[in-house]
DNA sequence: GATGAATGAGTCTTCATTCAT
DNA sequence: CATGAATGAAGACTCATTCAT
């Protein structure tokens, strides 16, 4: 499936990614099927198969996209900034930011660790998400700022708050994310007891 | 599908539950075929349709099973502990050993968020899960323990944290549930800066 | 099958016949289930095998019992009337009253024709009906009361225009049978254009 | 249900409906499997519901076909024809023909009446066809020629006459069309007393 | 590039029937 | 006599995928 494709081609194949995702999530990717993915667009079913391999690739293929995309906002947000706690603020703010803005993802990204073809391909990227936060908590314990526990788990944790925040107020709710995102990292550097 | 059963009609009904949940949690709610699920058992079709009206209904009733068993869970562990920061630590270790005796359900209600026709359910019973710990934070808050924030945003923090590492560590790596727990009831309470 | 049964016994069979000819009636042959049938009476399925070798034998019976019926009741309407054409009229009151006091009975004989495997039954059925009917129409033909034509065929007419005006106006309209049976009646008699 | 169909989309969609009415005359609609229908045109099971959005959706419009079908046939025999009970008998004829050139149909109406879910069509049909013969009987009645009766009741007598006879001689029998056409003419418009 | 048509394995579900208790 | 439980073949229907045009 590595066609090149011409302009018009690619734009076809954003569409339908595009369409996809939120069929997808709305519906369920299984409950979800091709027929209807092209339907949408009023296409025939042929278009598919000549943009994607399998209905299987286009999840893959949304996955890596969408992962992709979210790690290069929080790259961009966090910028140059020196301070590695404040470094860990804009990433949890960028995600914020970006998930409110791709709502039907957080969505598949849940269903996608649930099934095994799945599983490895969001695995890899959160793991990548994970190596991108711990430099910074290792930073931050060097220097005293952070407490001292494995960076590791530390780095989990902050994920488990942001994504479980976005879901239930940003995405559920449809509270401004920023807001949560204030919330977020609130909780993450002070947690219950933390004077702020 | 309200039958009166047996002794072994109940433990019929028990052995099907346990070994769909094993399945479906391995391989996917959709992928896993009722088929599948009853020569697991060495009986006929007829027998899933005997107990459950639907593969659908079968989910259902797992999920409403399982919600119900950990919050009993929770319960008792937190017994009739004064203190309410206390009692938000108990419930966070008893939660961490209940998801770690039952990996499978961390899983299946991972995918049921995700489809129209479970994420009710399941959001019930979140919802409950949140209004068990509100009222210990807010008792906290009452008694200048816990910082002034929004109760219901607190616990769900709880929520996310508590879940991501028990997934992450205790499902995924394997690593032993108390430890875990300790690291989740750390973090909850003191976030990254706090002084432990 | 060839049961010795009880005074009860005879009751059940009874009982599971009649409630199956409302329900075949009502929601078709196929439709209906031998559950549906027995829980409807509420009562295990064992019953209903201990009474009948099977759902078609049940359908043949009923369709067995309500031919017989019908043509006991004709004859005895008929009695021993010397007129052949005013034993003609008889017969159809006869059986319009019988059809309206069954007209669910009417629908099956309808379905049964339908399928090779009652067909048989009720071709049978109706070639008895049939030659009860031709020796009055000889005679009167003899006598010079009816006009001279195949007898079998004028047999076979008042039939149609029994049964159709039965289901047409009885059954479906509810109207009162004895009118009905005037019109047929009048029409076996006169057809459009008789004096009356 | 509504695809366009390109000719050979057409002829196919013909040639399941044909074949499934055959099927469904001999064997009865519920004992015919889709499966035994596509067999028996060596397509795959898929074809089937390109076409049909299911079994029954596909009786549905055998129904509506047929009874279309017959209706124009009847209306192109008696053309403008000024006398209403010649009307009348070039539609018994029309009607005697048509069924003798569509046995299985016969069959299909017999049936579809005793279920719920084709009933109505059915009923529907009867109705205009009643309603078509109605006005001849009136202007009969209005001119003389027919007897004073409710015109409604004699429409009826007249299809219950031409249906059975159709059924029993035609289709059981195999007898000549015309012949029986005859018998029916005769029998309607004089009954049994009438002088012919 | 695109489409309508076709494939057929696979899905959930039903149901007549049997049988241990 | 009666029941709850079990069987498993069979049925309607779906859907990812392919391909001739």
């Amino acid at each position: 499936m590595n066609r090149r494709l011409t302009q018009r081609g690619k734009e076809r194949r954003r569409q339908l990614m595009e369409h996809a995702t939120r069929r997808f999530a709305e519906n369920g990717y299984h409950p979800t099927s091709v027929a209807e993915i092209v339907q949408g667009l009023g296409v025939g079913k042929g278009v598919f198969y000549w943009y994607f391999s399998s209905k299987e690739e286009l999840l893959l293929e949304i996955l890596r996209d969408a992962q992709h995309d979210l790690r290069r906002r929080q790259q961009q947000h966090i910028g140059d900034e020196r301070d590695p706690v404040k470094r860990i603020e804009l990433g949890i703010r960028a995600s914020m930011q970006w998930l409110a803005e791709h709502r039907q993802v957080v969505t598949l990204f849940q269903f996608a660790v649930t099934e095994e073809r799945f599983a490895p391909t969001l695995r890899r990227g959160q793991d990548v998400a994970v190596a991108d936060v711990v430099p910074h908590v290792k930073e931050g314990i060097v220097s005293g700022r952070i407490r001292d526990a494995d960076p590791e788990v530390l780095a989990h944790a902050i994920l488990g708050v942001t994504n479980h925040l976005a879901r239930a107020f940003v995405v559920e709710r449809n509270e401004p994310p920023d807001e949560v995102a204030d919330a977020a990292v609130t909780f993450c550097l002070g947690g219950l007891l933390g004077s702020g």
